[in-house]
DNA sequence: CATGAATGAGGATTCATTCAT
DNA sequence: TATGAATGAATCCTCATTCAT
């Protein structure tokens, strides 16, 4: 019983959280109030302090459920694909796909606190693992003579800047359709870029 | 003498701007109080009213500011260029010495409060002047037969969503060192990649 | 069965008033929180509302419990005493060693809420009990011939003030050591100011 | 005119004091909040934070103002007195009328948290000069041979304790009548007691 | 123009107490 | 009876903005 009423209370912290994630597609997290996620979620304002000791706390929660999920769709959706040319592909549609879902991402991202705080361990965690995921697929296309030679940390770390990148300024400054011909264009452009010989 | 008090005007707002693109690089615009402007600046809290009607137009001149300097320079040092790819190449690394500049030019990019405000228009109008001047290189690659065929405007877009967009998260997650491997190799992979043929 | 609920029930009232104690070591009654409280004595938070009606209560229940127990301690210690010098020399001292065991007595008396109610009554009740012991003491010395003569409550209520209030002081204000000299001092002093002639 | 803005600066930093003094005679400081004190004081609840920083700074302000009134007092009404006998009479009757003026003094000082605060050194001081008056007048009394004999520091702290300790105590608990014959039998009994011989 | 002062409207956080199980 | 959860009502403090001089 004391594991129902665990789960009822993960169910609750969820709430909340869902609820900031609605709101952050309306404002800043800065700007958004305690009293406007009370209201969203349904909860007193108080009672939020009962699942986050405070409205920081809560971001950071908020900040790392949205990468775990982004490594658990690269997992899923990347590795498995045998050819590095259309991992690659997928990688970047994928990002694209996740910033239509969780559009303020870039945004709180680029405002984030880092400030010193246990869980922030946590989140770097978490990037390392993306990381190391475009690096496995990278290495295959190396393996395979189908990419550019290259250090292979600096070729990854360019990979994701030139993907998430281009993708948070795309969906931010421009549109956030996914026909937009745009995107095609990028991918094309970077798959011919890291591929050898003609394509 | 009415011109050298308009004069003097102007170099106290600039005062308070600088003073604000400082505090800038340190915090948050949503956090950074007029008394912080204040006492940075060197006026009295009350005095900054006489030059900005309020705190939001104080953001929305700061950032004009960014994105005329931004204009000037591209103007300078890329249209010169009469070879496209180097003028390519100049573009990135531009947007690149740019953001050294200004680190916090992407965070009050993503978090700027798009307000209906007379003002803004002439943002908007400063962005379509970047674009043109980007639109006006590409064109000269693609009649000159050594960029690919493409949409002019779709051309452009991606060139400049792939170019800031990699510059803004490459600086602001990896490094901000204008020598970083990286940054030479995500050029060379645009231009491999937008360019007919072999290189 | 329906005594040993009761007795369980005295108990874990009086883990609570323990708890309380032990926290008024360390800070106000008005900065010690209910959760303090309950994390202190084990119980849950809404627990402690079974035992007591509210904080109010609880601090009646703590205050009058050491006046308990400081009535009894002058009991057993001081109208034992034949020699009215002795007692109250032995009076003092046992403020002191109260004050030892209870130093945050004179912080809560001093901020006490004397607001009506009805177990305030009591604690009058116990107050009056003390000073008749003390008021015994001095009857015995003044019909003796051993202690000077004066109104017999303006009497007690003199030593009384004196005592505690001095106790009190000295041991917030300047130690709490029972081997200060300045004790000796102030009881030899307040003998020899209270008994008829020479000592 | 810098001069007057900052008289009229201090000016209203008294107001803001004296409302708090006045709130003190009715409840603790820790009960008043910073709205009793903007109501009472007629600013809006805003404007107290430009005169102290915080709820802590003004009650440390307000503190040391009565301790610094004290000592004035005492240099007064006490030095001046060349017979020690009556200066020590006096110093007691003082301390009384004193508690009359602030009877929220003890209540006051037996909650202060001496948390560290720049402005607390002050407060130490200022209870040194206190005793430093006090120990002049009781020296005068032992070389003159009319104090009994003991050590200075240990006398002083004895009077001090016992005076004010009495004070506080007869005035909170009893009575704070001038008028109180117990007042008069505490002060011959405290006379009688540190004078050599027969009185 | 310049600025010291004043303040209304919040904003995060706390806490005693109640309620449902 | 015991307690996890919920919350209304504060409470301290901040800040953009206005006003009077």
């Amino acid at each position: 019983m004391r594991a129902r009423l665990e789960r009822e209370r993960e169910t609750r912290r969820e709430s909340i959280i869902e609820a900031t994630e609605q709101l952050l597609n309306e404002k800043t997290f800065e700007s958004i109030t305690m009293d406007d996620i009370a209201m969203r979620s349904d909860f007193a304002k108080a009672s939020i302090y009962q699942y986050f000791k405070n409205k920081e706390e809560l971001l950071i929660k908020v900040f790392s459920r949205i990468l775990e999920i982004k490594c658990r769709l690269i997992k899923e959706k990347c590795l498995s694909q045998a050819d590095p040319v259309q991992a690659i592909r997928n990688y970047i549609r994928l990002e694209f796909e996740f910033i239509r879902r969780y559009p303020w991402g870039p945004r709180v991202a680029a405002t984030f606190p880092f400030i010193d705080y246990q869980e922030v361990n946590y989140l770097f965690a978490l990037y390392e693992q993306k990381k190391k995921l475009i690096a496995a697929i990278i290495q295959r296309g190396q393996t395979g003579g189908i990419f550019v030679k290259a250090d292979l940390d600096v070729f990854t770390n360019m990979i994701i800047s030139a993907g998430v990148g281009f993708v948070n300024y795309f969906s931010t400054h421009m549109s956030s359709d996914l026909q937009s011909p745009e995107i095609e264009m990028f991918i094309s452009t970077i798959i011919k870029g890291i591929t050898k010989g003609e394509q």
